[in-house]
DNA sequence: TATTGACATGGTACCGATACCATGGTTTAA
DNA sequence: TTAAACCATGGTATCGGTACCATGTCAATA
């Protein structure tokens, strides 16, 4: 493999200085810049990123750590991550944690340990614990989608309490009374603001919250479908459900159909995230839809800027606005 | 930073020790490796991945090279590959091509920079430049999905062959005599082996292979839809599409639709690779999937056995079997 | 008893780049 | 004219681990 000492020996000149030609840095004449490229070109030299690494402590790499990829609004995010990263020439590392604390815990340490430059981090739980973790360690962090609270980080995620209450007042205007919620995981921030949202449209309407139309779960689809059971399964049934994602809304779907009941004609269903065009047949659910790609995006752009920044900077919060997507999962009923 | 030399002072031995104790290799006695710990654990020690790498020459990392990692198909490979990987204690870096040998090119040049450990690979072209530079720079490779023509590589994937040969016999068996076939792009194994296998169905059932019922494009929804209206616009046009993946069977669906034809009843539709029940609110297409997960999975492991073999493995083929589900999109026609 | 090999530990060099400092020459400003 | 500032290049140490080799103990074996 040849090193940056060959690349030196041919163009005549000493490492430093291919080091500077290679890098950009200080002053090179452009007559030994010239010889030195032709070197290297010559010998193919390729640099070694961990040599580089090593000694500048900088790997010119970012991780980005949510909770399931194979949901289309994660991929659009990652993706939107990626494109950002890549356009400033940094490399992204993915994990998953299943929102599971240990997983995250377990590839924090990994990050920690290879010398990141800095981490989009969804957090599995709201705790403060791997913020405070990677900051110690002097890596950069910008939390995505949830707030982390106590946390010194910046957070670039959309407006959920807005949101939620948005498409509560929707269900609301189309004549629904008792509308479900399917919320998510207890102190998880997305969680709580969209109940929050969905409390302040019934107040803002003066319609009772019922402690009993609130269920709690996990964003899958099998959680979804339990939720809506259960929510079923009451004496006096909701005639629309709100999902705090899409991945519940599919198992609500499903479980309704399960019990022989149609979407929108017997029940309204409306949700968070939308599903990709590409990936859905019909379009079909009135959605919330968050800009997924951009949230990837600026985010990314934040980072990076934490990290090229001369000055530490401080703490922002970025909120993306939602949108609204009228479809037919809504059935206009009288009130 | 604490260092691996600090850990040593501490626990009153020699750096090589503490690195004896951190990697489980060479002859340690239990009560030096009980100081080593006590020592790493009060001095909050984290070794720096990349002084160990760059010595060793080995990141413990390997990326997955693909085409779109929003495609549902390739997501669920990348977690088969990432969940392979994670347990065996290596990290995965996702890298999208979109189908550009460009953006490969300048993926494949930044991995051999980073002395990555090894590269699955899912060729944009099926040129063979790609692996061969990886091989030249002695990092291993193993192929997803698609053929390499010359390079002796590992290859996992799919029969295609076969797989188209049964989707279109399934459409031949429903009395269908004029197949449209949505291929993919030139020069692409895939692509081809699919065509390959719909023109070994008709001939087996003594059909007429027409030219013009085979139109070419990208793996896309856009160029689904461009691909059916040529078929559509055709004299005679064909009864039944054959999408070679289920983006392409998306963007037929809607040219139809734009058209006011209806699905299964005006044209019967297939397609390679299913979408996740957890995305398409009522699975519809009759699909040949395939074994997106474990194609991942199966690849990563072929890689990491290949990293950990002593000596050098002979390249292998392993194929995945497919199956066809029968769902909403083929209508029984009279023949 | 001599030899072998498993066990336990340490010394030193080195991986390939960059940080830091030093050295001249040339140009500009006071 | 002289100091200051800029330009161009090099020497050397060093980042934090591990590779390689050396050394010594002790039990098993011939």
């Amino acid at each position: 493999m040849t090193t940056i000492r060959d690349v030196a020996k041919r163009a005549g000149v000493a490492p430093i200085t291919v080091s500077r030609v290679l890098n950009n840095s200080g002053y090179v004449s452009d007559d030994t810049r010239a010889r030195v490229m032709v070197a290297a070109v010559e010998l193919n030299y390729v640099p070694n990123m961990l040599a580089r690494s090593f000694r500048s402590s900088r790997t010119e790499t970012i991780a980005l750590v949510l909770t399931d990829i194979t949901n289309p609004f994660w991929t659009t995010v990652a993706r939107g991550a990626e494109d950002a990263a890549s356009a400033g020439d940094y490399t992204v590392l993915f994990c998953n944690t299943d929102e599971q604390e240990l997983k995250q815990t377990k590839y924090i340490s990994m990050l920690v340990r290879r010398r990141i430059d800095g981490v989009l981090l969804v957090p599995a739980r709201s705790s403060i614990d791997a913020v405070q973790t990677l900051q110690q360690h002097d890596i950069a962090v910008v939390v995505l989608d949830r707030r982390v609270p106590g946390a010194q980080v910046d957070i670039v995620r959309s407006d959920s309490i807005q949101a939620a209450r948005a498409l509560t007042e929707h269900l609301i205007a189309n004549g629904h009374r008792r509308i479900g919620m399917l919320g998510g995981p207890q102190g998880l921030s997305v969680a709580e603001e969209r109940i929050e949202g969905y409390g302040q449209a019934l107040r803002a309407a003066a319609l009772p919250l019922e402690a009993g139309l609130i269920v709690r779960g996990g964003f899958s689809v099998d959680s979804g479908a339990d939720m809506t059971l259960a929510l079923l399964d009451q004496p006096e049934p909701p005639t629309a459900l709100l999902a705090s994602n899409n991945f519940m809304a599919v198992g609500a779907l499903n479980a309704l159909r399960a019990r022989g009941l149609g979407v929108p004609d017997d029940m309204s269903v409306v949700c968070f995230d939308d599903l990709p065009t590409s990936h859905t047949i019909t379009p079909f659910f009135t959605v919330m839809a968050q800009q997924a790609y951009d949230l990837g995006r600026v985010a990314a752009d934040r980072l990076m800027a934490r990290l090229d920044a001369d000055t530490e900077l401080r703490p922002e919060e970025i909120v993306l606005p939602t949108e609204l997507i009228q479809r037919q999962s809504v059935r206009r009923v009288e009130s």
